[in-house]
DNA sequence: TTATAATCTGCGTAGATGCGCAGATGAGCA
DNA sequence: TGCTCATCTGCGCATCTACGCAGATTATAA
């Protein structure tokens, strides 16, 4: 019953579900992105996005220096509420909302 | 979105996720039938469910010295979602299939 | 009251987790 | 090659978490 810990083992912290609702409502987002959404060092939302993609929460796709990270395709009923549950529910959380306005506002240097 | 991550933090953890699907399938049990199925000290036990009552995923009845938990009414999409995936997914996985049979056989001493 | 069963709690410990900092790596451009 | 941006990683530290043990609590029955 390990691995299916780990699935909310990812999800239970708040700076993986704010970056999980992000890519819920936005679809496929760069780290830098990311970083000026939740205004958080750049490292630390490596370190979750990685944490998010070791348990197969999300999907990642190089394209130049940039890295794009979406969430992965739903396997169980499971993954398709918990979509659902991101962006009917917790987007209209305060903190989600503040990180989607950034998020539009957000530009990479290149 | 702390409040929202720590409904994850209480599944988040194997011994957790089992009791949630032995609940979800059963209804309602007491601590020491849980402690024999899962083959578990039920101080252990008693521990993990003050975890998930805490996080409002199970309610408790005391009746008498036995305490009863279930599965908390469900409050949002997500909760039916969750206990419809306790009960069509993981009740079939193998170390929940052995705990039913070993609570299928539990008895209090009384 | 005494005994016993069911449940919970305090404590110390070992391992996991998140963080910031600094630096490494990799890609693109002058 | 040298520079810059985007991303990731190693390290040390502080905090959290689960565990086992022992003991406290509460309820029931003799």
């Amino acid at each position: 019953m390990h691995g299916e810990a780990s699935l909310f083992k990812a999800l239970a912290d708040p700076t993986r579900l704010r970056l999980a609702v992000l890519l819920a409502v936005r679809g496929e987002v760069c780290v830098c992105m990311l970083a000026q959404a939740l205004d958080e060092p750049d490292f630390k939302i490596s370190r979750h996005l990685a944490v998010l993609r070791a348990r197969g929460v999300v999907e990642a796709r190089r394209e130049g220096a940039w890295m794009y990270y979406k969430l992965a395709e739903p396997r169980h009923e499971m993954d398709k509420c918990l979509h659902e549950f991101f962006r009917a529910c917790l987007a209209n959380h305060k903190v989600a909302r503040a990180d989607l306005k950034r998020l539009a506002k957000a530009t990479c240097a290149r």
